[in-house]
This record gives structure tokens, C-alpha cells and sequence, in this order.
DNA sequence: AGAATTATCCACTATTTACCACTATGTTTG
DNA sequence: CAAACATAGTGGTAAATAGTGGATAATTCT
């Protein structure tokens, strides 16, 4: 499995894990995750049936952005109300687990089996079914991954 | 089998290295590779069913292209997460070996034989199987490539 | 107060990590 | 050239950690 990555004195997330959420809704954070996040997180709506993830600084940055969204942007807006109204503080017991408030749970289909993945700043989770065909699709779709690598300069 | 070449001060990775990944998931990486890695890599998804090995520095540079790519777009999204989510930090035993994660054995078809590839500046790891098919495909091309350039009289 | 929900704590098991040992191959040196 | 030495790849064992599931204590709500 992957793992925070230091990158210039902040740290990021990577890889893919699987995990259950138990009937009491507890939902374990990969290890090398919880050292990143510190004692408290949050956790929002995210795209596509996901939910987001942030470490406290990174979404303190985020939610100021949002709300200062130029209003003429209104799908935007729209998106932001979502997340902002959606968001939840969450701590982690003793043994980095954290509890998904059950709109949140409703929000992205999650019942038994999660995926949690990193990426870089912000972490996201699915629930397996959702990720599962959400990957096969975008990784059918993404398709020639040298051509957008080369866009990239790589 | 060839080896890390010196070009400049900078190592090229060169050469063709069969090694066998063990129960636990561990891979060898040649050691004159290894040299050049420094104490930490990045394996990611790569083409053709291929896990690609980054160094650090390589790495973090690609990272963040691909932070910058717009989460607003469904396409740039669904690239960006399957890059990131595909990545993992891979720290060396004392021994050089590396640990594949299970998603990463999965997409490549990694089962017992691994082939890896020195590509001048990057690492490729193959599956026994799929490399040698893939290159007895190749090869074939190439020879046809020799044909046209006969043709053309060089 | 009692029921129910939420938080805190503890135990079991599987997995991971760190260490060490063996063998084969390659290199140096007398 | 051969013997001694060093290095690389493979495999296994033991200790530490992570993930899962319960049990008990605290809090809230009617």
C-alpha cells in the first residue's frame, strides 16, 4: 500500500485502501493518513458521490476560497452550497476511526465497504461499488495516459 | 544484463533485470538502479498494463501538473484521480527490495515473475508474461520497420 | 428514570515491518 | 588459476502495528 509522501515540508496522499464501516459507522483511516491529518478533519461532499476528506489547514484555506466565489458563477455556487452545508468536523478515537454521519453515508451509497484514496491534498472515499465502476470506467475512458503525460511535460 | 549507465554525472537506467516477487509482495530492484533511487521511489500505473518508478524529484514535479489540472472538468478529474490514487510510496528494505501494493500487482498483472526495464530515465516493471509477449510483438514490428527502411535504401 | 444513542476502552487476529540466514554469482588478489 | 572475499537475490522468522469487532461507560432525549 502507498503512503504520505513529504513533498517540501507538507505531506501528501497516495494509493488506494479498502476498509469496512462497521454497524456503529466507524470507519478506519489508513495509518499513514491519520499521521497527516493530525487530532481533526472534515469531511464533506465530494464529486461524483464521493466524500472529501480535508486535513483542518487545507480546508480553511478551501472554505475561504469558496466563499469568495464571484456570484456570477452560479453552477459553482450551486456545488459550494453543497459542501459547505455538508461538512462535518470529525475526530479520531483511538485507533483513527472516524464516524460518517449517516447523510453523508446516504450521500455516497456507503454501507459495508469503502475505498478511501489519496490524493496529494485531500483525501476521498467511495464506496466500493461506486469505485470500482467509477475506475474501470475512467480508466477505460482516460485511455491513452501517454498522450495526456506528454501534455504534461513528463 | 546491462547496467546503470554514466552519462554526464546523471545514471541512466538501462538493461533488462528478471527478479520474483515473493508472498509478501516484495520486488528486488536491481541494485544499480537502486543507487540512483535514492532512499525512496514512486510506482504508478503506467502503459500497457506496466508499473512505472519514479524518483522522488521526477515525481513531485509530475504531481503537481497534475494538481493544477481543473477538478471541474469530468475528464481532467477522472485522470488526475486515477494517477494519484494509482501511486505509491515505495520505501527500500534493507535488502533493496520494494513492496507492491495489491492494486498495483492487479493492474499489472504481477504474479510471480517480474521483469524490469531500465528506459534511460525511468523504471518500467513488467509482468513475465505480458513482457514477453509484448516484446515478441514488437519485435516483429520492428522488423518490419527494418523492411521499409531497406526499401528506402538505408 | 429508562431507553437509546454516542463515546471510550479493551481484546483478537491478520498484516506489515524489521532482521537475519543461505546460496549463487561475480570480483579481487595472492 | 584458484582461493578468498564481496555482493546480490531469495527466503524465512520474530516483533510490532494496524484493522475489526465487542463490551462498558457516558450522554442525551423523551
Amino acid at each position: 500500500m502507498s503512503e504520505a509522501l513529504s513533498n517540501g515540508g507538507r505531506n501528501m496522499f497516495l494509493g488506494e485502501y479498502s476498509y469496512t464501516i462497521d454497524h456503529k459507522k466507524r470507519l478506519a483511516i489508513p495509518s499513514k493518513f491519520r499521521k497527516e491529518l493530525g487530532k481533526k478533519a472534515i469531511v464533506t461532499r465530494g464529486l461524483d458521490n464521493s466524500l472529501v476528506v480535508y486535513p483542518a489547514e487545507e480546508w480553511e484555506k478551501l472554505a475561504k476560497n469558496l466563499g469568495n466565489l464571484p456570484s456570477s458563477q452560479t453552477e459553482a455556487r450551486g456545488f459550494v452550497r453543497i459542501m459547505l452545508s455538508g461538512a462535518a468536523e470529525v475526530n479520531f478515537d483511538k485507533l483513527g476511526r472516524v464516524l460518517i454521519p449517516d447523510y453523508l453515508k446516504e450521500y455516497s451509497s456507503l454501507r459495508k465497504n469503502a475505498v478511501i484514496i489519496g490524493l496529494y491534498n485531500r483525501i476521498e472515499i467511495w464506496s466500493e461499488e461506486n469505485w470500482q465502476s467509477y475506475k474501470a470506467r475512467t480508466e477505460k475512458e482516460v485511455g491513452n495516459i501517454a498522450e495526456r503525460l506528454k501534455e504534461l511535460g513528463i
